[in-house]
DNA sequence: CGGGTACTTGACAATGGTCAAGTGTGGTGG
DNA sequence: CCACCACACTTGACCATTGTCAAGTACCCG
């Protein structure tokens, strides 16, 4: 079984003895969902968390009427739905597979025990919560304080960055969950995009962008400049 | 000197041994400000966190323009910028004492040690931010999902089962702070209070809020009901 | 009592969501 | 291999929510 070996190799369990990796894998249940299967709900009871070991799994939550807010995507070896192992004890949103996804599941009760005995492990939770924290952040102020533009301007230079090939990638996700990802529904994303192509700041061809202007991707990131 | 004893109060440290609140008595350092003064900025080097012993602290993200997103008020007892301990090493937002406060702070290195060594200090701290990301849930839930009255009944509600006397109660913060929280600006703010009094679902006097329908204001808050 | 700040109210504008109709496009089955 | 269906996306017309600007009122602190 290789198990303990890819629990090795997961950030959250970077640095852990041997005997450790051990113990986490005799805790750690495999799990497998299909696309589109709910991984869990919003105010399930949550006695564990996932680490995802395959796929991608969008975080999210909804309108009453129906809209959706994604607040994280999940990819291969990040931890989700760890929040409530340490607080609340429910799951604060809605998790869905993206694509067929395997995780592995870690209990509560005996992943408590584990950090308990070891500080390293908790140290990188607070480092992952940390990181999330800020992440949040940004998203509050990209909701609150800055308008549909700008934050697709922001998400395209960062994309752009992550992504191969500085200024000529592919979306990784359907436009609808990118829109859903800036706060926004699909209609106004394509409105959106079709302004920044007339004004030559980008290129659209279906899942390919290329960002052409990259100078006023910033300006208008940062909002200075408007999308007229 | 009290500092020991008073850091014994604190939940963060709550359950630890003289010898560790000796320890964090020493490393932690007395810091006071004054009203609307800064404690500390965005992006600003973080080489520490602050507990605040007494007075009030916003954390809030400022727009282009100027307008303010407050994420959260501190009350007595509570850390704030400890996310960039962990990870980022930046704090994320802005600190501004909305009263003369005064605070612990305690320098990162000092305390990263002292976590390693207590597995407790670090699950305290592990529930704290676990806590304010389930804040951060509802946070981006409000303001990406949610129509400012909903976002005002929900606050609304939320006071007056903290506050004494259930549905009689004082806001403890400006209206224009409370605009600022509620993602919005005061002559928003102040239209839909005018509305749900004309609704006779709230009284207004001041800063003295007295909830007369919580039945109507639970479906404004939930979105079943809307304010025409 | 005076002055500044907080708050309110009105008229207006614009961002962005809703509804509806149309245009691909990819995948499946005949 | 082609046809068709479903679904993602686009585009247009409309309108609600909410932010901006401006003016006026109330209130608190000195």
């Amino acid at each position: 079984m290789d198990k303990k070996n890819y629990i090795g190799e997961i950030p959250l369990f970077k640095g852990l003895t041997e005997k450790q990796l051990e113990k986490l894998s005799d805790i750690g249940l495999n799990c497998a969902f299909k696309k589109s299967d709910t991984v869990f709900s919003d105010g399930e009871d949550a006695d564990g968390f996932h680490v995802l070991q395959s796929g991608r799994v969008k975080i999210f939550k909804l309108s009453y009427e129906g809209r959706e807010q994604i607040l994280h995507i999940i990819n291969a070896g990040e931890p989700f739905g760890e929040a409530p192992v340490f607080a609340g004890e429910k799951f604060p949103a809605y998790a869905e597979a993206l694509e067929d996804s395997g995780t592995i599941f870690f209990p509560r009760a005996p992943f408590i025990e584990l950090i308990n005995n070891d500080p390293l492990i908790a140290m990188n939770m607070l480092a992952i919560l940390s990181q999330r924290l800020k992440r949040f952040t940004q998203l509050v102020e990209n909701l609150s304080l800055k308008e549909v533009p700008q934050r697709l301007a922001a998400y395209l230079l960062y994309s752009g960055e992550v992504e191969e090939g500085h200024d000529n990638f592919e979306l990784n996700i359907a436009k609808g969950q990118l829109a859903s990802i800036l706060g926004t529904i699909p209609e106004t994303l394509s409105r959106i995009l079709s302004k920044m192509v007339n004004q030559d700041l980008i290129r659209v061809q279906g899942r390919t962008i290329k960002l052409i202007n990259k100078k006023g991707l910033e300006e208008l990131s940062s909002g200075e400049r408007v999308l007229a």
